[in-house]
DNA sequence: AGCTTACTTTTAAAAGC
DNA sequence: GCTTTAAAAAGTAAGCT
């Protein structure tokens, strides 16, 4: 029958342009937060998997994209926080959260928390340190994990804590304001990270 | 040695104490009664010896929440009850009090590596987003509770029924870690 | 730098938006 | 889903001196 015909057509359309914006919203954000084409193309498998399990019904496409891309930076080990994925996208940080633990559960992502490590290369070039201080902000955030000083404690501020000492370490000092700025954490942080990290390993800060 | 603290720091219970209430009325007798009808349509009152806070509905409805133990409930709810008839207002004679959920602390006294137990837990068993808050969120079926895991080994239980129920949670959770080497 | 206050998470009930 | 109550855990944040 027509109608049927009609309806599909409808539906489709509906469908397509519900995809369409998506991929758009997707893009928007990508480019916004400096994303390389490979976290967008996950970004958006991630998204196509939640349509394909009804996984949007009750939910804004944009929440869904949104948490799709905080998703994906993480699966492509270039995490943004949700922070910064909420500072371009209309949707709140607690919204986009709730509906990542969703999509996250029924989608079976299973990822690990992310990694103080996977933040060093950024905040690294955000402060335009060498590849030498990244080495040893790496080193440093391995050391720390043996010694369980990176359980509980907030990835961004544990890196930020290594990369400025190692900046000292490698005589390219930043101030703990500069590092603060790039990694999205405050002084204090910084400064209760850093001072751990510092008496757990043995290093000797000189300023 | 089984030491583990466990402490009940909170006793949640509803029950009905009329079959309705003039809110207006109680928040003008009782001191430091707060009733915001746009604001929340039940009125606050805050009593000591025992602590608790009540939300107080006009449905005769009410909630307790703040008290230590749940003998605790029962005494400040008897004392509810005499305030109000206080002043006037007829209570029921023997209340259905029902416990909704106990939050307790204990301390398995040993450092922990959340990512490790993460895994070991299973990662679609568990909820850990140091990002954004740093306890492990361990949601247990039986006992239907859910345990907040710390790295200093501290845990919370929360939604529980019963103090058994708490500890039941924590030595669910004392024995996988064990059971995984990592306690 | 420190101190204080406050918000993050979890849980449950109540009545209404 | 939100609103309101209380409470612990530990990390982070913000305001004030």
């Amino acid at each position: 029958r027509l109608r049927k015909w009609q309806r599909r057509i409808r539906v489709s359309n509906a469908t397509e342009r519900n995809l369409a914006f998506a991929l758009s919203e997707l893009d928007r954000m990508a480019s916004a937060l400096g994303l390389p084409r490979t976290v967008r193309e996950t970004a958006a498998v991630v998204y196509r998997k939640a349509v394909d399990k009804n996984l949007i019904r009750g939910r804004s496409i944009e929440g869904v994209a949104a948490a799709a891309l905080y998703a994906a930076c993480r699966q492509c080990s270039v995490p943004r926080t949700l922070d910064e994925i909420g500072e371009v996208s209309r949707v709140s940080r607690k919204e986009i959260g709730r509906t990542y633990r969703f999509i996250s559960r029924e989608l079976s992502l299973k990822l690990m928390p992310t990694s103080p490590i996977d933040y060093v290369p950024r905040f690294c070039s955000g402060l335009s340190l060498k590849g030498e201080v990244q080495s040893r902000g790496v080193e440093i955030l391995r050391q720390a994990s043996e010694k369980e000083l990176t359980s509980g404690r907030g990835p961004t501020g544990v890196a930020a804590a290594a990369i400025y000492i190692a900046s000292i370490l490698c005589g390219e000092r930043r101030t703990q304001r500069e590092v603060a700025d790039v990694a999205g954490v405050t002084e204090v942080t910084i400064r209760n990270r850093y001072k751990e990290l510092a008496e757990e390993l043995d290093i000797e800060i000189i300023l | 040695m089984t030491d583990y603290n466990i402490k009940i720091e909170n006793v949640v219970a509803s029950t009905k104490l009329a079959e309705e209430f003039d809110l207006t009325k109680i928040e003008a007798e009782f001191e430091g009664a707060e009733y915001n009808k746009q604001k929340f349509p039940g009125l606050v009152y805050r009593v000591s010896n025992p602590k608790a806070a009540f939300l107080v509905f006009t449905s005769g409805k009410v909630v307790c929440t703040g008290a230590k133990n749940v003998d605790d409930v029962h005494t400040v709810i008897a004392d509810m009850a005499k305030k109000l008839n206080g002043i006037g207002i007829d209570t029921l004679e023997k209340p259905d009090i029902t416990v909704q959920n106990i939050v307790a602390s204990a301390d398995l006294k040993a450092v922990l590596n959340l990512n490790a137990i993460a895994i070991g837990l299973g990662l679609e068993n568990i909820e850990y987003e140091p990002e954004q808050f740093p306890g492990l969120v361990y949601r247990i079926d039986e006992p239907k509770v859910v345990v907040l895991i710390f790295s200093s080994g501290k845990l919370v239980v929360t939604g529980g029924k019963s103090p058994e129920n708490c500890e039941e949670g924590v030595e669910v959770v004392r024995q996988q870690l064990d059971n995984m080497g990592l306690l």
